[in-house]
DNA sequence: TTAACTGTTATATAAATAATATAACAGTTA
DNA sequence: TAACTGTTATATTATTTATATAACAGTTAA
């Protein structure tokens, strides 16, 4: 599985982790039942400590992305549609997506601009929606 | 102007303050020339320190989004078109909204949704692009 | 000139978060 | 049994965030 910790990015690395096995799952790289790099492989992987990446896993699992069964590795959830959310996640993203717009628009993106990269996002590494 | 802390959200007060002011200057609020509150004020109606306005308020500096005059409040800068970034700009603007993309997807939205809550955005609160 | 406001600088400290370090324990698997 | 899981506990370090005080220099208006 494909990790890795951006030094510059300002995030903490737990989050980057995070992010990342979102990402991964999006894509389908890891498809649910599929087991995780074990917390101290992953970790001596990357040349950080076991609890770091444990964050990140336990962050994922009450996010309800993986579960976790005593003495067996972490393994990826079964991903069910969550209908119930519909309309306060389209609030959540939205106020997520207006911030990044105002910094898109101040960078001197044009609307037509910032369509154009969500298109591009969208139908690039997205396995279906 | 409008400026709130949120306690619930989990990033630094002084960023929720940044982007609140970039958001201001893309709404049209605050115009080129225009003061900002004084950092004591500012930190005094929102019953906070004075210096971690003040951080807020260097940041946007460094930006280029404020300019200070010895003595005097800060006031937004001149915003120059920056031609400059287009590539680079659409490369990190997309390589944020890829995360945000990913998390919609995981939350369950479609790709029409999520480009619904983009035109929503982009036409909400901008005043041209 | 004074008074009251600016931002600036410096220093110190507190509080919260992030990351590491060790160690032992219980369950799983071969 | 041996080697791997995650789990729990505790302690420590490092970094970031926020506060607290105080003094200083420039601006502005009375």
């Amino acid at each position: 599985m494909l990790i890795s910790i951006n030094e510059q990015d300002y995030r903490p690395v737990y989050v980057q982790i995070v992010n990342q096995v979102k990402q991964q799952i999006l894509e389908g790289n890891l498809k649910p039942g599929d087991e995780l790099p074990s917390v101290r492989e992953l970790a001596s992987s990357l040349g950080i400590n076991m609890h770091t990446v444990r964050r990140a896993y336990l962050v994922l699992r009450d996010q309800k992305l993986l579960v976790f069964r005593l003495g067996q590795q972490a393994r990826v959830a079964k991903l069910r549609s969550r209908p119930a959310g519909s309309a306060e996640v389209a609030a959540v993203i939205g106020e997520r997506l207006q911030e990044l717009i105002t910094e898109a628009f101040l960078l001197g993106l044009s609307r037509d601009d910032f369509r154009q990269i969500v298109d591009k996002q969208i139908n690039m590494r997205v396995k279906e929606s």
